[in-house]
This record gives C-alpha cells, structure tokens and sequence, in this order.
RNA sequence: GUUCGAUAGAGGUCCCAU
C-alpha cells in the first residue's frame, strides 16, 4: 500500500491526474491492510479536491466500516453521499444489509429490505443469500429456507453461496446428513461445487461425528480431481484426530507436503493439538519448533494450544518457556 | 460489446453462549 501510495505520488508529479478507478483501489488497500481512518481521510480529502469520490470509492469505505461494525458510521457516510447526490446501487444496498445483520439489528435490516423492494434497487441473489446466513447464524434454518421459496417466488434463483450458506445452517443445527442430501440434489441438477461447498460439508460432517461419510466425500473429490487446499485438509486433520485416529491424521499431515500444499498456523494447531491430546507433547513441541523453521509464524491462538497441552502434562518449566515467549512476542495468554 | 475499482458462503486451543 505505502508502495502504492509511492506510485500515486509519482503520478501526480509528472502531471496524471487519479481517476475514480485508481483512488478507489487505494481506499480499498488502506482498508486492507486495516486503516480505516486514512480511507476515511482520503474520501474527504477527495470531497474537497477535483476527483470526487464516486459510487463505487464511496461505497468501498461503507463496506470496510460495517466490517469493522461500525456501522453507524457506515450510514452517516450513506446519508453524506445521498446529500451528494450520488444514488445507491444495488451493492451499497447489500453491504448496509450485511452490517445491520452482523451487528444483530434484524428488525433494521428488514426495513432497508422493504426500501429496496419499494425502489429501484430489488434485492437480488446476494441480498437474499446475505439475509439466510444471517438467519443461519442465528440457527434459524427454517426461515432461511422460507426465504428460498421467497425469492424463487420473486423470480431469483439461489446459486452456490446460497446453497452452501444453508448447507452451512443445516450442519449448525446438526443435520450434516441432510446438508449431504442438498449438496447431492444441486449436484444432481448440474451444479458444480466449489472448495467452500465441500469444506462446509466436510467440517459438518466432522462435528458430528462422520468422519466416515466425510472420508467418502474427500476421496470422491480426488477422484473427481478437486485441486485441494489447505483448509480442506486442516478439516480432515481435525477429524481424525478428534475422532482418535491420530495415526491417519499424522499421515494426511505429511502428505500435504507431498502435496506441495503447505500448512498454516491453523493446520499446524489442529496437528498439534491432536498430539497434545493423546500425550504426545514432545512431538508436539518438535512440530512447533519446526512450524517456525518452516516458514510458517505462530499466533497467539497456538501458544495457547501448546501450553494447555503442557498444562495438562504438568511440565512447569516448558510452560513457563512458552508463556514467556509468547508475552515477549506481543500475545496474550488466555 | 467485453475487461479493469465496491457487496453474500469454509478450517484451529481455552472461555463464553446454548
């Protein structure tokens, strides 16, 4: 971003002026990488300049304050850029809604529904899959499906995220089988999964306890040549172990390098916590020495796995050595 | 006409919630 923000200023010095297109790109990197303030900045800063912010820069900062749930902000910022005569697009629309849902405000949410139903912004498939995760969240998977009929009634289909957004509900509320019987009906009629449909089935199935059935989906995914990633291993991992077969997870671990696919601090804490749970707290602590080694930084989230398996062993001094380290290095035990 | 800047879905310890 600061490399970006270079460039801007080496533009302008030779006389280009940024177009809209430009510093919207530059408000999202400084969203990015979390600085909501300059974003912020930047958009007045070009209010009172000669590139006026646009739709688009403007609803970029109103997406990344409802990230950050700030989300009165975010509608003061709406309400600063209707005065300006700019009119909201369907994707404003769907970010506002997004941030009501997330900070818990239905009841407001359901109004700006009715506004966009009421104007020229119809809600359309990323509206109504924004308001069935949210439903889902709340385990209301009932009224998320009820909202299916809705908007196949309004003439939107459901795509994927839709779908897998329920799938994801129905595994909450513990029915991974039935979630297994949409995926099969939506593959059945042409559609083909993507990584995150297989991942939100795979982790369901894993939860409660199929670890059986999620083997036979992750091998009909090699078979069906599924280029897999990370996480889908890390899922699989967290299975095994969590089912007691340390053995096959330790195995798929390895493979992943295999695999030329590398593991993250995730992975590793699935993997670490496995070990640390049937006692192996000496290959628990090589894999997190060698985690590092590897290229791959620790957090604070696997510091606190790797104590509490110490904690558990009652090796004193490896805890103090972790907890020290991890203080030293800015994190805080939990 | 198309593409290039904005919106929805996935994984980790403990706690909390249920």
């Amino acid at each position: 971003v600061d490399f970006a923000f270079s460039t801007l200023g080496k533009m302008i010095r030779i006389g280009l002026q940024p177009d809209a297109v430009t510093v919207s790109t530059l408000i999202k990197g400084l969203c990015s990488i979390g600085n909501n303030g300059m974003a912020v900045q930047l958009l007045k800063k070009m209010e009172a300049g000669d590139c006026k912010p646009d739709l688009v820069a403007y609803t970029t900062v109103i997406n990344n304050l409802c990230k950050n749930r700030l989300v009165t902000e975010a509608f003061d910022l709406f309400s600063e850029m209707l005065g300006k005569g700019i009119r909201p697009s369907i994707v404003t629309y769907n970010t506002l809604l997004r941030g009501l849902c997330q900070v818990g405000k239905p009841e407001a949410a359901v109004q700006l529904l009715k506004k966009m139903e009421e104007g020229d912004c119809k809600p359309d498939v990323v509206t109504y899959s924004t308001i069935i995760n949210s439903l889902c969240k709340d385990r209301l998977v009932t009224e998320a499906f009820d909202l299916v009929s809705e908007m196949l009634g309004k003439g939107v289909r459901p795509n994927l995220v839709t779908y897998t957004t329920l799938m994801g509900g129905l595994c909450q509320t513990g029915r991974p089988k039935a979630a297994l019987e949409l995926f099969r009906e939506i593959c059945s009629g042409g559609q083909l999964p993507d990584l995150i449909t297989y991942s939100t089935l795979l982790d369901g199935l894993c939860e409660h306890g199929h670890l059986d059935e999620a083997l036979t989906l992750f091998k009909e995914m090699q078979d069906n040549d599924v280029n897999l990633n990370v996480v889908i291993y890390t899922i699989i991992i967290d299975g095994m172990c969590n089912a007691g077969k340390l053995h096959d997870a330790r195995e798929l671990f390895s493979s992943l390098f295999v695999n030329k696919l590398w593991p993250d601090v995730r992975t590793y804490t699935v993997m670490i916590n496995g070990l640390c749970n049937e006692g192996l707290l000496h290959e628990a602590y090589e894999l997190f020495r060698k985690m590092e080694r590897d290229g791959c930084l620790p957090d604070g989230r696997i510091y606190n796995a790797i104590i509490r398996g110490f904690i558990r062993n009652e090796d004193r001094s490896r805890v103090m050595e972790l907890v020290d380290e991890m203080v030293e290095r800015g994190f805080h035990a939990d």
